[in-house]
DNA sequence: TTCTCATTTTATAAAATTTTTACATGTTTC
DNA sequence: GAAACATGTAAAAATTTTATAAAATGAGAA
């Protein structure tokens, strides 16, 4: 069950966001002040902030600047004006995401669940540090060696490739979409296009599936990504 | 499982390592003046010391150099302001890393992270250095000696190319990044380019290397950086 | 000091990877 | 089936990384 807080001075915007963050079934709690907005943060640490970028007492970069500096609490940014957001992100105070106001609420929910997907996605990567060997039928991987095998034949790979493949045989059957996959081995400030991975995809395929046809390796999951194949 | 030792004065900074240290599953203890810390840190022998650098009783940068002196415990500084830091690195101290405070959790955690490995490189690196003999193919190395002949010749090489040879001989197969190799040859103080360790690399390999176009003993792990063939 | 040698820096060339691009091929939806 | 969209493929362009050689620096010895 996930907490949010909200911190807010308009109450129509606080009930509106309310409303739809419950029927995600999260928890909510509110803050209509920057002062009392960062002390409920750092109490409560909840999942997620939606945070108004103009509020009493404190101003909502300083309230995002000091979170972030003590927490790891996803954040989104509300504005009432673009040019706002070029601020907010010229100070690169850490903000997960933005919204300008108006927003509509279908957009609002959408970006919520993008940043609940990222949080699970982010945390998932870090646990699986520790597994140094891989093997998958007559696939082997040697994480710490950077080494690679098929059917006893070394495989010389690039750095992304490897990266590509070590994530992903890590979590056999987990789908991973493009933007993760950009996100999590090419940081979360790359600005090229989701169809660099295909290439990456494409050419890692050409070296280790056995048939480029039908991999068997690293499959689609068409409409979403890729993942590496759970029935080995 | 890792020991952390926090020096530190201020209890909401404490509770706060202490939480994200237990998620990286180590185990803490906690000191709130200099000389306390000082004792816990030569009694206990953590792998790691938190210190911050005013503390009441006996100063950060006292502990740090008296921790220094007597075992090779790893150390994160904290400072409240960047000039410190200067006087910190003025000194030298030795300690591993500085941050400022306040810094994010984030960051804290990556450079904790980036502790370990290290840690774990150079111990990894002590652990077959005591081999006096070490020979692959036509290359014969006596490290006690300091002798290195190749095809029955005997070779001369410097002190930094001889070291690099040893280190990376010694562990056949694994990679070390430039900044590993800086780290572990030249030192954590030393303050110079990457590039150097091209330099190294590339008279060694003029020197042992029967061809230059294909070396074969010090091979190049393409974005990652040298190893020695683990298959000799 | 002057000389020598190891080391570091710098510059440039060469190699490999990464990104982009263009187009082909599939898949879904109406 | 046709339109719209997603993925596959291959190759050119751009970028990054590594190799190499040569010049500058610095430390120590004669």
């Amino acid at each position: 069950m996930k907490e949010v807080l909200i911190i807010e001075d308009d109450p129509e915007i606080i009930n509106l966001l309310e409303i739809h963050l419950q029927d995600l079934s999260c928890t909510v709690i509110k803050a209509m002040d920057g002062k009392q907005g960062l002390d409920l943060a750092l109490e409560k640490k909840p999942d997620l902030c939606i945070l108004d970028i103009s509020l009493p007492s404190m101003d909502g970069i300083e309230v995002c600047q000091k979170i972030r500096a003590v927490q790891n609490t996803s954040i989104i940014m509300l504005t009432a004006k673009s040019e706002e957001i070029d601020r907010v992100i010229g100070l690169e105070v850490g903000a997960d995401d933005y919204i300008t106001k108006p927003f509509s609420i279908r957009e609002f929910i959408a970006r919520v669940k993008a940043i609940f997907r990222r949080a699970k996605l982010i945390q998932e990567s870090m646990n699986t540090e520790s597994v140094s060997e891989l093997s998958f039928d007559d696939l082997s991987i040697s994480v710490e060696k950077r080494r690679v095998g098929v059917a006893g034949k070394k495989i010389e790979l690039s750095p992304k490739e490897f990266e590509l493949l070590v994530l992903m045989a890590s979590h056999p059957g987990k789908s991973y979409s493009r933007s993760d996959l950009l996100r999590i081995i090419w940081g979360y400030d790359f600005d090229g296009y989701e169809h660099t991975v295909n290439s990456h995809i494409n050419r890692l395929r050409a070296k280790i599936e056995p048939d480029m046809n039908e991999p068997k390796f690293i499959l689609t999951t068409w409409g979403v990504g890729y993942k590496f194949n759970e029935e080995l």
